[in-house]
DNA sequence: CTTGAAACTTAGAACTATTCTAACTCCCCT
DNA sequence: AGGGGAGTTAGAATAGTTCTAAGTTTCAAG
């Protein structure tokens, strides 16, 4: 089954860092592969306190910082927005709708990114690269 | 002079949006013209304190806020770190170290911001790219 | 099983970057 | 001269996130 990948893939990452498999980390999990919106820490507690009523935000923002640091969830920043979470880890790069404030994934292809690191000067070397674009999506209005 | 040329960019590009040029934010736009290290709102404050002790920081989160909107300067942001400010109006990336924090600028070639363009979806346009490098410059010790 | 230690969760306080508020000042137009 | 709008100021308020301290769970070893 699917979930039950995933949550292999969740034990095993986690204790690779040290850091333990709990029922509040699956739950962040299991909320993140199933929500695509890219939904804040405050927006995964309202819909996680739903189903589990006693959960605190600090667990979730602790939930979320392990699923960080283990390597199955990168958080995205847009300007000084709220941090949001995506569990999708292919490299790509965001597309924030500034009339919906909608994000979408964009695909980067490996070529692209590799011409993206020739611009650094010589003898630097990036660990990640962030890029964001904003802009607006074609409306029946305006089309 | 430069300072003059600057001057009256300022006061033109003030003027456009409907704003005065005053003592305050050309204060605040000429440090910002002096010192190219990404200040913060905080740290300009500081700097500029020193010679004008009676200025507000809400005076320089103003004042940065009316260069931003009249186009002279940039806001930079990293993760969820305080924003920084930037008067370099050419297509830059920005190279993020992780050691120093030091922020490099980075010129993005038109062509290669038209391939990233390139990458959105049908009926997708971008009035912005961001495009943040995070790593590690070489040192003598890993060299 | 117990026991002890370490990891985890929780509620709420604390923190920090930024924005808001309300009073005051300055400048421009007539 | 004086009225109005834009700007500045200090301090209060806000919002996202992190910290703290107390309680709970997990797990290994005896």
């Amino acid at each position: 089954m699917i979930a039950d990948a995933h949550s292999m893939d969740l034990s095993q990452k986690l204790a690779d860092s040290g850091l333990r498999a709990t029922p509040q980390r699956e739950l962040v999990y299991q909320l993140l592969l199933a929500e695509r919106n890219h939904p804040t820490a405050e927006e995964v507690f309202q819909r996680i306190k739903a189903s589990s009523p006693h959960i605190s935000l600090a667990t979730i923002y602790n939930c979320l910082e392990a699923l960080v640091g283990c390597g199955l969830v990168k958080p995205v920043h847009f300007e000084r927005a709220p941090t949001r979470y995506c569990p999708n880890l292919t490299e790509h790069a965001h597309f924030h709708d500034a009339d919906t404030g909608r994000i979408l994934d964009i695909d980067l292809p490996a070529p692209l990114i590799a011409e993206l690191r020739k611009l650094l000067p010589p003898g630097y070397s990036a660990d990640s690269i962030e890029l964001t674009f904003r802009g607006h999506a074609a409306t029946k209005a305006n089309a």
